[in-house]
DNA sequence: GTCTATAAACGGATAGAC
DNA sequence: GTCTATCCGTTTATAGAC
């Protein structure tokens, strides 16, 4: 007999720290960070509160790493596809290079949803010394989307080119509040939104051989 | 001599109910429901926090009657534009119509900051309660927009319409964390998003008279 | 490493004086 | 209509036993 293994779970052993770590960072994204309190984050784990600090210093400090670890992750997929992309072809077709960025992107937001989607959409809930802390980290981020918009949108202004980031921005991380990954289509999901920002809304009225 | 009046204020006397609505429509939209406490906006009307309970009978009924101005806002700017369109003409061009309802959108969005801002960036800080007696009027806003983008898109499928709908939503609505509308503008910035989603993000280059 | 117990502060809400 | 005073629950964080 065989014996039956998911390939997807790492059986590498889970320290007491990550285990905390990751059931708060399912709890910050779930309910936010005030709404949730130690004792929840303990109870999950059959733990009493007090016992996180044997690990943890204060409440602030979960956050703050699992802030780091989110906004890390993100990074990490861009510069994957960046030098994928600069492997493969010197010049490569300009939607092309955004579309895997896009698809990256939401492939890492909704894959690490809980470790994410606190940066996109509930990172106000955060006290204001985390986000102090991350904004350098946020801005470098933020900052490779611009230079890359710059590079495959070279008639733009610098000033079109900010409102056009915030815009792909808004659009792709509106989407961890409704879009559910596990009912699969996370690829072609990523082609709408790609579409949609280069082509326009009636995308599917004018064919992209057409426009490229 | 003349008496200067500001002609953009309302010179109605605001009743001890209104002022506490607002001051509490503002720290909601600044910190959040959880982060704002009752003692917080009494000292911002130099008043104490038992006496608020003389107007509001709990924090549950002033943050629900602030969720549904916002969006009875949102809704009366939505119908007064399609009210327009109508009486203008029989069949206006589709960009155009889009571009009013954009306009409307992020103009009431941005001048109704305190009462709109819960809706399109906290609404999950709201207690369920509230939230779940908004749900169905919010459907109903979602609704006509829904609506709107069938009849201006009339090759995309439903499905396509949701995810657009959500998309330019996100665009839109993402604005109110970084767009200062003080600074002017944004009749500007509602081109920019409006062009951005009818054409794509390369509508400087394709312009609208070729593509019209 | 985890527990119990507890300190110290803060929150929403109520009662009754004025 | 607004105040003071207070109740009562909850929160983060600490101290020390095991």
């Amino acid at each position: 007999m065989t014996v039956i293994t998911s390939p997807e779970v790492e059986r590498t052993p889970v320290t007491g720290r990550e285990r905390i770590l990751v059931a708060a960072a399912t709890r910050f994204a779930e309910l936010g960070y005030t709404e949730t309190s130690l004792r929840l984050i303990a109870a999950d784990l059959e733990m009493k509160a007090g016992s996180l600090y044997y690990h943890f210093a204060s409440k602030d400090d979960l956050i703050l790493e699992v802030l780091h670890r989110g906004i890390g992750l993100m990074m990490e997929a861009f510069t994957t596809v960046e030098l994928a992309s600069e492997a493969t072809s010197d010049e490569a077709d300009e939607r092309e290079r955004l579309a895997a960025h896009v698809s990256a992107h939401l492939r890492v937001l909704h894959d690490n949803f809980a470790f994410t989607s606190l940066h996109v959409a509930r990172f106000r809930t955060a006290p204001p010394s985390a986000r102090e802390a991350l904004v350098p980290v946020r801005d470098a981020y933020e900052a490779k989307w611009t230079q890359l918009l710059r590079t495959i949108l070279p008639r733009q202004s610098d000033e079109e080119i900010g409102v056009l980031r915030l815009v792909l921005f808004g659009a792709m991380n509106s989407s961890i509040e409704w879009f559910h990954p596990e009912r699969g289509g996370l690829d072609a999901f990523a082609e709408i939104i790609t579409d949609q920002f280069w082509y326009g809304a009636a995308f599917a009225e004018v064919s992209p051989s057409r426009v490229g």
